[in-house]
DNA sequence: TCCTTTGCTACATTTATTGTAGCGATACGC
DNA sequence: GCGTATCGCTACAATAAATGTAGCAAAGGA
C-alpha cells in the first residue's frame, strides 16, 4: 500500500473531496454525532448519553476530527455544537430520517 | 450494557430506525459502496477497484449487510447494483457531492 | 473546603479492518 | 478435452480501531 503523508484523508486518493467526506462520515459515530447535535449544543457527557454511552475515547477522537473538518465547535461556555457549515452538512442528510422511517429494516 | 438478541442493530436501542440506518452507513466503506454503485452495476472486482482496492473481506461483509438491508442486490448475470430502495437512499445523500466540492477540507 | 461537572486521557481488552492468498463455479478460445 | 480467465466469495494472520473502565486537571457552586 502506498503510504501518504496525510493519513487522515484515507479514501481521497482520487483527489475528489467527496471521497474524503465519505471517509470521514463513514467512521463509527461520526454520522450519529452530527445527528445528535442537530438541535441544541450538548456537553461531552450529554452527547455520550445521547450516543448510547459510546466510549469517550472514540467520541473524543470523532469530535476532534469533526472540529478539524469545521463541522463542530466547542462553545465558549462549554458544550459542543454545529458550526454553520456543520449545520448545512447535517441538513443534507436529514432526509435520511424520513427514509429510515419508511425502511424500518 | 443491555444485551440484545440482534447484534446487527447496534445503535438502534432506542428503537428509532434512523439509528440503525446511521449505524449501518457508519461502517467503513458502506457509504463509499453505495456511492460507487450509484451509476451502473459493478462486478465485485470492479467495485473493489473503484474503492481503492479495499480488502475483499470488508467489501464482502458490507455487501452482505447492504443486501440484507435491501439496498443492494446481486444481478442474475453477476454484478452488484442498487435496488430501487438503495437508489432512493443513494439519492438522499447525493447532495453531499456538491457540499463536498464547496468544502474541500 | 468539599462536591460536582466540565473536557479530556490512559490503558488493557475486544472487535473490526487489512492484505494476501486462494477456493469452486462458470465461461471462454483452442 | 485443456488451459485460462473471470465470477462471487472465503481463510487467515497481522494490524488498526473501538470498547469499557477508570481517572486526570480545571472551573464553578455551595
Amino acid at each position: 500500500m502506498a503510504k501518504q503523508a496525510d493519513t487522515k484523508t484515507r479514501g481521497s486518493r482520487t483527489g475528489r473531496p467527496v471521497m474524503a467526506l465519505l471517509d470521514l462520515l463513514g467512521r463509527r459515530w461520526s454520522l450519529r454525532i452530527l445527528w445528535e447535535l442537530r438541535g441544541e449544543p450538548l456537553t461531552s457527557r450529554a452527547l455520550r448519553t445521547a450516543c448510547d454511552e459510546a466510549s469517550p475515547t472514540v467520541l473524543q477522537a470523532r469530535l476532534t476530527e469533526l472540529r478539524e473538518a469545521g463541522f463542530v465547535e466547542l462553545g465558549e461556555g462549554g458544550g459542543y455544537g454545529l458550526t454553520p457549515l456543520g449545520r448545512e452538512l447535517c441538513a443534507t442528510f436529514m432526509p435520511l430520517h424520513r427514509f429510515a422511517e419508511r425502511w424500518r429494516r
